[in-house]
DNA sequence: CGAATTTGACCAGCGC
DNA sequence: GCGCTGGTCAAATTCG
């Protein structure tokens, strides 16, 4: 194993779980292991369990967050896709080991662990990173037998095991947020298939593993609860889709894309790439029912028509994504 | 009847 | 090396 897994977990995506009420850190990585952190105080409502200046992304659907050139996948645009109304209070991107971590120590859970999750959370976490380490043999195991020779038809594993350690595969990214919601499987416009259902350590909720089902992509999703929250579904979402949405959607996912607000996104808005879940986290509550509101909104409910750059002309106006992430602004693809 | 889900088994990685 | 855990497979079952 390399050490970059130590390096980043030595960086500590989850060191807001260190800088207590009120703050927050992020980390970003890219595949050549820069990472670009900035803690800034944030301004917490208990009541609504939202943090100010964070608001919902109207403007801009999971669906198109998750597919497309988008280099971090903005998952935080889940927000209000999920069947009942739901709500993104933290998000947090990582690798293998960041996220996956050591020994009893769910990466997730453990951090949320730390950091009670709860609804006053006064903590928001992104951290992103996409390594391009040996991702998990499995995964290895999953592509290569499925994908060819590997297969015939003798189960021969041991063998296939011994190619399987000589590949190595590049990590996918990986991106998990938290979302207060009720139902585990957040609607998002793309078609799932659960494979796998696991208990969880410490955790009376299962996680469960899906696969998008489209042809050849490879993207994937865990979902669990919370066990210190049951009303919080963390989603942990692995690689990017490589296909457009599926055309039947139901439910909200059609509501999503028949909302003008959505269609008017600007999927390819900024080309790279400050991640579109915190450009949309940080906006400042254009909808004053979600700054005061207090209570779990709708996301999905009609909202004034913003653009995106109009958002993001907003957002360096008020020099906040300058003051957050410098480097973001700057952000080149190696 | 095909697709999706369930569930027990298997395997690899990691810490001790 | 052993045991624990996460992740995946695949047969069986359920669903639409």
């Amino acid at each position: 194993m390399s050490s970059e897994p130590k390096d980043l977990y030595n960086h500590d995506p989850f060191q807001y779980d260190r800088y207590g009420l009120g703050t927050t850190s992020f980390s970003f990585s890219s595949n050549t292991s820069s990472m670009y952190e900035h803690k800034s105080p944030l301004v917490v409502d208990p009541s609504s369990q939202t943090l100010h200046g964070f608001t919902p992304p109207s403007y801009m659907s999971f669906t198109e967050c998750l597919h497309g050139p988008v280099e971090y996948n903005t998952l935080a645009s889940a927000f209000g896709m999920s069947p009942s109304s739901s709500e993104v209070f933290s998000c947090i991107e990582g690798d293998n080991k960041t996220l996956e971590t050591t020994r009893g120590h769910d990466p997730i859970i453990g951090s949320t662990s730390e950091v009670p999750v709860s609804t006053n959370s006064s903590e928001s976490s992104f951290s992103t990173e996409a390594g391009n380490e040996e991702y998990s043999s499995k995964s290895k195991k999953e592509s290569e037998t499925k994908g060819c020779e590997d297969g015939d038809d003798h189960p021969n594993k041991k063998v296939n095991k011994q190619k399987k350690k000589v590949e190595k595969r590049q990590r996918e990214p990986r991106f998990a947020f938290m979302t207060k919601s009720e139902v585990d499987h957040l609607e998002d416009g793309y078609r799932w298939r659960k494979y796998g259902q696991k208990a969880v350590k410490n955790s009376p909720f299962p996680r469960s593993y899906y696969r998008c089902t489209t042809q050849k992509c490879t993207v994937k999703k865990r979902v669990e609860r919370s066990f210190q929250d049951s009303s919080t579904v963390i989603t942990t979402y692995e690689g990017q889709h490589n296909h457009p949405v599926p055309v039947t959607l139901r439910g909200n996912a059609t509501a999503m894309l028949s909302n003008p607000m959505l269609a008017a996104t600007p999927l390819a808005a900024p080309p790279q790439r400050f991640p579109p879940e915190l450009l949309a986290h940080m906006m400042p509550p254009m909808n004053t029912q979600h700054a005061s509101g207090g209570t779990s909104s709708n996301f999905f409910a009609p909202q004034p028509t913003i653009h995106f750059q109009q958002q993001q002309q907003y957002l360096n106006d008020h020099g906040l994504l300058q003051d957050l992430f410098p480097s973001l602004f700057f952000k080149q693809e190696p």
